[in-house]
DNA sequence: TCAATCCGTATC
DNA sequence: ATACGGATTGAC
């Protein structure tokens, strides 16, 4: 007889229901009856679950049998553990099934860690789309987006989610989702008085706002990306539109940038729903407290949740609307594998729930004006005529301004215009808020004459000073930069880009005896100020809002952001100038924003304007031009020179995907960009992933961090 | 010819 | 990590 090469078993159906015999106890010591008691149930017998392991091939779910003594608690969203090669690991129990379309045998779930489910099925869902987007894995992506388990809080009495005092009447059973508060308030109006000097319409001053409103409200699901007004109270803009869903019986999910912006929402969200229908999500919590929270969200107590970053990944029961609010901050890109931002998140969100989405700033990012462009989102404006109403007066003092003669104004190196402004503003009561840059800035290379920040002639990176002798190179392909000629002006020379120097309060203080000055910055953030002469100062980000408005705002150094290595310089600092400029009265009531850096710059411009929406096209068109994201994906690998090779070598890289580099990234290590085009994006994600994969699996050394549209492309 | 050992690969 | 299958080795 001829043997044909053994298939092993008969080709029997997979694994059906499988005989009670496989669960033969492991290791062959026949004393362990616990394990060989246990028969798979008689409905749904198999569990799909995902392992918690890092490697990347072993990124999708595997098949255990469920004991009858768990089926009860084996619901799709618990955590589980498993043997898995030999080891007790935990899990994720996705969903359960009649049969496995696994030819082996499966073990069987050693336990259900607890009742709880804590992985939404829609969350679920997300988490793959933005591991996949990101080339990370699954396991990574939920390390993200449920906090570690806190036995004693699951087990405790459900509490108020805001106060932590004790319930109502009685507390709902921890695993039945309990009903809906009966009658949510309606935000038919505005909760918050108007906090403008020139009359507040509220979504009203927008051109496209009350039929937002209104479509919030009808269950319908509008995308609008939304430059803001100054001295717009951003907070009861995001509580009217997430009172809106909520209102229609629907939740919602609204993602800050930090603390200071989370307390802000928090404060005007109770004010508009009424104490205890949301929760505050942040990794700034306790253990204990942050998985109370979550579970208040988790078990859909709340409909409504905000947070940081990580909350973009919350759970929310039938999600109505998302909404992020200024999502140029750096802070909203996670730092952890795989480098999700929220944007994106909550974007990828919109689109699998088929809700709505808020994307708000006071500026607007190349991403958000992407979304206008492709007809995803609509824009959501003011009219000219408001802005006029509602802005402040901006002049610009550049480089070679006149410094004030006072002495006091000299020594602290101030220009007249600066100077006057700000004398007005104290005379008449009102504080001042100073805006420094951080000092720290990367040495960048910009054009001697125009200013305009120099690119690598091949690539487009920009130029670097790697020492302070050294020559000029692309800080992204490592190109000398040789012959170098301004992109602009035509000009050859250079120069470097001094660091901010940050000016301190006190030469502030001897310019203006007899002023009280404040400061808020990295240690010791203020968030108001009260309406009286002061100066304050502070780095960006930390601007305390003042009540009434500032009389004026100072912008230091303003062209030490602009010319720092960086793809998102421009945008940065006029995100920064801004958020600034948006606390000052409006020019009416006799506001002044005093911006040192050249009238001519564009970003200048769009201060001068309050114009976000036209600077963003421009910055858009630019990245289109330069083949950078969002108009390209770029992906950077970054790790020992060889294990970067490795990697290149295991990926079948989509055609025309153009490799960058690698540039030396200190300690030893390497960065590749590889760039492709949009449409490409997820070709590339999936080919990084799959040589990630083959990597892993066959235990090669030296770990490489992937990263998809980084923020710092240098 | 068989058992001990090594190596590569899958991990339900 | 570990456990298993198949290949390899070495002693009888």
């Amino acid at each position: 007889m001829a043997p044909v090469q053994a298939d092993r078993p008969p080709p029997e159906s997979p694994a059906l229901i499988p005989a009670p015999e496989p669960a033969r106890p492991p290791k062959a010591a026949p004393g362990r009856r616990a394990a060989a008691a246990r028969e798979p149930t008689s409905t749904l017998p198999v569990a799909r679950v995902h392992v918690d392991v890092p490697l990347p091939h072993l990124d999708r779910p595997f098949d255990y049998l469920v004991p009858t003594a768990a089926d009860d608690a084996a619901r799709p969203g618990v955590r589980v553990r498993v043997r898995f090669a030999g080891q007790l690991v935990g899990g994720y129990l996705l969903e359960r099934v009649a049969s496995s379309g696994h030819d082996g045998r499966l073990a069987f779930l050693d336990r259900v860690v607890s009742p709880e489910p804590v992985l939404d099925p829609d969350v679920a869902r997300l988490a793959r789309a933005v591991a996949d987007r990101y080339a990370g894995t699954f396991a990574d992506v939920l390390r993200l987006a449920i906090p570690p388990r806190h036995a004693r809080v699951e087990g405790e009495a459900a509490r108020d989610p805001a106060t932590g005092a004790p319930p109502e009447p009685a507390a709902p059973p921890a695993p039945a989702a309990p009903p809906v508060p009966a009658a949510p308030p309606v935000p038919a109006a505005p909760a918050q008085p108007a906090q403008s000097a020139a009359g507040d319409g509220g979504w009203g001053n927008y051109r496209a706002g009350p039929a937002f409103l209104r479509a919030l409200g009808d269950g319908k699901a509008p995308r609008a990306v939304w430059a803001a007004l100054p001295g717009e109270d951003w907070p009861a803009r995001f509580a009217e539109a997430l009172g809106a869903v909520h209102a229609a019986g629907r939740g919602g999910l609204a993602v800050v940038a930090d603390a200071r912006d989370l307390d802000r929402l928090d404060a005007a969200l109770t004010a508009t729903l009424g104490p205890g229908r949301h929760v505050a999500l942040s990794a700034a919590l306790g253990p204990a407290e942050r998985y109370r929270r979550f579970l208040a969200a988790a078990r859909h107590r709340v409909k409504v949740v905000i947070g940081t970053r990580a909350a973009a990944l919350a759970p929310v029961a039938d999600l109505g609307l998302v909404a992020i609010w200024d999502d140029g901050d750096d802070l909203h890109a996670e730092p952890r594998a795989p480098y999700p931002h929220a944007r994106q998140v909550l974007l990828t969100r919109a689109e699998l729930a088929g809700c709505a989405a808020l994307v708000g700033g006071f500026t607007r990012t190349a991403e958000g004006q992407q979304l206008i462009e492709a007809g995803w989102a609509h824009e959501l404006g003011p009219d000219r005529a408001v802005v006029r109403v509602h802005a402040p007066r901006v002049a610009p003092a550049g480089d070679d301004a006149e410094l004030a003669r006072d002495p006091g104004a000299a020594a602290a190196r101030l220009p007249t215009l600066a100077w006057r402004a700000a004398r007005s503003a104290l005379g008449a009561g009102a504080p001042v808020l100073v805006q420094v840059p951080r000092r720290g800035y990367l040495p960048a290379v910009a054009c001697a004459r125009c200013g305009a920040p120099a690119r690598c002639r091949h690539c487009q990176g920009p130029l670097g000073l790697p020492s302070a002798t050294g020559i000029a190179a692309c800080r992204w392909c490592g190109r000398a930069a040789a012959d170098h000629k301004c992109d602009v002006c035509g000009d050859r020379r250079m120069r470097a880009s001094v660091t901010g120097a940050g000016r301190t309060a006190e030469e502030l203080g001897r310019a203006f005896p007899g002023v009280p000055v404040r400061t808020s910055g990295r240690d010791g953030v203020l968030a108001t100020v009260p309406a009286e002469a002061a100066l304050v100062v502070c780095t960006p980000g930390a601007e305390p809002v003042a009540a009434g408005g500032y009389g004026a705002v100072l912008l230091l150094d303003s062209w030490a952001l602009l010319t720092r290595a960086d793809l998102r310089a421009t945008e940065e600092a006029v995100r920064r100038w801004f958020a600034a400029a948006a606390l000052a009265r409006p020019a009416g009531a006799g506001g002044q924003v005093v911006v040192m850096a050249d009238g001519g710059l564009a970003a200048v411009q769009a201060l001068l304007r309050w114009d976000a929406g036209w600077l963003a096209a421009r910055e858009l068109a630019e990245r289109r031009e330069l083949g950078f994201p969002p108009a390209a994906r770029i992906a950077s690998l970054t790790g020992a020179p060889d294990a970067v090779a490795d990697l290149v070598d295991a990926v079948a890289l989509p055609p025309a995907a153009e490799l960058l580099g690698p540039v030396d990234a200190g300690d030893g290590q390497e960065r590749l960009l590889v760039r492709t085009s949009r449409a490409t994006g997820a070709a590339l994600a999936a080919a990084l992933k799959a040589g990630a994969a083959v990597r892993s699996a066959r235990k090669a050394t030296g770990p490489v961090r992937i990263q998809v549209d980084p923020l710092d492309l240098l």
